[in-house]
DNA sequence: CTGAAAGCGCTAACAC
DNA sequence: GTGTTAGCGCTTTCAG
């Protein structure tokens, strides 16, 4: 009995077909606002349905159509702000294109990657949005996608192999805008402390260090760049120690995001040196503690949020217009937020 | 053709059982291990399976069920850390449960916020997880969810008047600790920024501070109360603006959370005035910026992963043993992190 | 131990 | 304009 009053508790198009003595599909079309039905029938039905409070059953629905209306999202770790920013991005314009948001976190390994993608396949979502897990070469999973028709964005960490839509930050542009600030307030000996884990974003951040230098003819020293591995505070502390054990140690630091950097100013106050006066440094991703920290830190901006909703754009137009097949790659660029850890030389007393 | 070959894209039950020569429901029973079927079958029936690349559709299964293994987590707004961290908690659970996360954002509004409830229920969600919208005081659209008997929790915020499995922090006592730990410090006139948007946290938290001033019989000042209406650093700073004008300004300031600290801290500085050597200062959270800002500030942790975790495991043992009506209130509590915006006041020049 | 058959709720040919 | 019918893939009685 309790059985059957929970299987009552949803009205379905039956219900509204039996009371008005039309058929189901009649109902079905009436509710769409198909022209084939008459008028009056159409705002029948409509009245009957709303009174009811009718809800169409998404999983009928889905069945039927072998489709979802949900977006798969895939992050390598929901603890960092920038793939969190990301998500409120995609949310927002899923939310207003009538799409839900599956979320799930790779935990930076490929094989929860794979399992991830598995259960979004399984779960029929109509596309997916990813930034791969550090570990990810082999694109076997992605391409799977790909292979059913099922729109796929990349975002922030680039696989170049793979074609498909792509949503980038410009890691080698804001690198070099950094380094050239550096440059340009006087510093003579610029430093970079790299993560080197063979991701696009790591990758393309020192080519842009270079390429700065290269520029503004400045000699690149092996020396000067640290890989450590990752994007942690310890990692920069770790380098920093290194950098200021050199015979001549650099006069700028440029850390590869900016808990390297706070990581690096640490170390930096621990030894008594003074930011910027004896050391500039400049960060990437502009954290809410580059603004707060003292010295605050120059940093690169990089909109989560904007990059979200990009991927979601995108997402959205390939579902829309059926165009599944057209891969867009886009770049998201920022401005840098120049402050106190990165003053020009000139100005130092 | 093309969609012939779509079609036939993935392998289903029917495809199995026919090349088996056996009906459709041995192969569903097998692959469930049912002990009515015999051994070789199961074994036969798994190994096909396996080889042809077998997924159970998971539409159809939601169908039939009327169910998905799928939690609905709803929060106000996911650029706040705090709301992050939780998801990262419930998805952690969920994932180890093989369930799915759902998201969705109320952007602290009632209307959103019942939209993505409605959505979430038309998806058939297994149970919804939740922190209400500043604005939810009427509570229709939750107690829709709990007639339906589907599991529902609530999270930080509370909703005195609903009556569901609950994950709250412990606001009261955090506060408490906080305000007696100024006291302690030999601070003798202590001001509370409060948001008073009528959230139990907001709530909560000024009655600890209440309750820590009368166990130590110092005198409640109205004066030294500030209602904001909201959490942010403007807030912060336009109370403290309004708190050094009093004919008397406080010695110390007890913010209702972390960011209403900085605009204090920022406010403070801006008037000349020492932290903690003049005004002692504590915030909320234990956001990471406390521990980076100049003093460091004294906080009160709050573990959204830890809070998300048990969220996500009561909901899930909710699902797992049917106790569909048990409902839970779980506190949570964490450690106050003493740093330099309170220095105890004999320790000061 | 296994098969036949019905049905979850909705939609879209195909009829008339 | 509207109804009939079949079927999306899976599970679960009910029969044997």
């Amino acid at each position: 009995m309790n059985n059957r009053k929970t299987k009552k508790s949803s009205v379905t198009i039956i219900d509204i077909a039996n009371k008005l003595k039309v058929s189901p599909s009649t109902v079905s079309r009436a509710l769409k606002g198909d022209a084939q039905i008459s008028e009056k029938k159409i705002i029948q039905i409509q009245k009957l349905a709303a009174s009811l409070n009718y809800q169409p059953n998404s999983l009928a629905q889905n069945l039927r159509s072998n489709s979802t209306k949900t977006i798969g999202v895939i992050v390598p770790d929901l603890m960092l702000r920038f793939f969190t920013n990301t998500i409120a991005g995609i949310e927002e314009v899923a939310y207003k294109a009538g799409y839900n948001v599956l979320i799930s976190q790779s935990n930076e390994t490929l094989e929860r990657e794979i399992l991830n993608i598995q259960s979004n396949l399984n779960n029929r979502v109509a596309g997916i949005i990813i930034a791969i897990s550090i570990e990810t070469k082999n694109l076997e999973h992605l391409k799977c996608v790909l292979n059913r028709n099922i729109p796929l964005v990349l975002f922030d960490r680039d696989l170049p192999e793979l074609d498909c839509s792509k949503v980038l930050f410009d890691d080698f542009g804001g690198a070099f805008k950094i380094v050239e600030h550096l440059i340009k307030s006087g510093y003579k000996r610029i430093a970079h402390i790299s993560a080197n884990n063979s991701l696009s974003v790591s990758i393309n951040r020192f080519k842009g260090y270079k390429a700065a230098l290269k520029k503004y003819n400045m000699k690149y020293d092996d020396d000067l760049v640290i890989f450590t591995g990752n994007f942690t505070e310890e990692s920069g502390k770790y380098a920093t120690k290194k950098l200021l054990d050199l015979p001549k140690p650099p006069d700028a630091i440029f850390a590869v995001n900016d808990y390297v950097a706070l990581g690096a100013l640490k170390e930096l106050k621990q030894n008594g040196i003074k930011v910027p006066n004896e050391i500039g440094l400049a960060g990437f991703c502009n954290e809410p503690i580059s603004e707060v920290i003292e010295p605050s830190l120059t940093s690169m901006g990089q909109s989560g949020f904007d990059i979200g909703k990009t991927a979601g754009k995108i997402l959205i137009d390939q579902l829309n217009t059926e165009l599944k097949y057209k891969n867009k790659t886009e770049i998201i660029t920022d401005f840098l937020h120049v402050r106190a850890s990165s003053q020009p030389i000139k100005k130092r007393k």
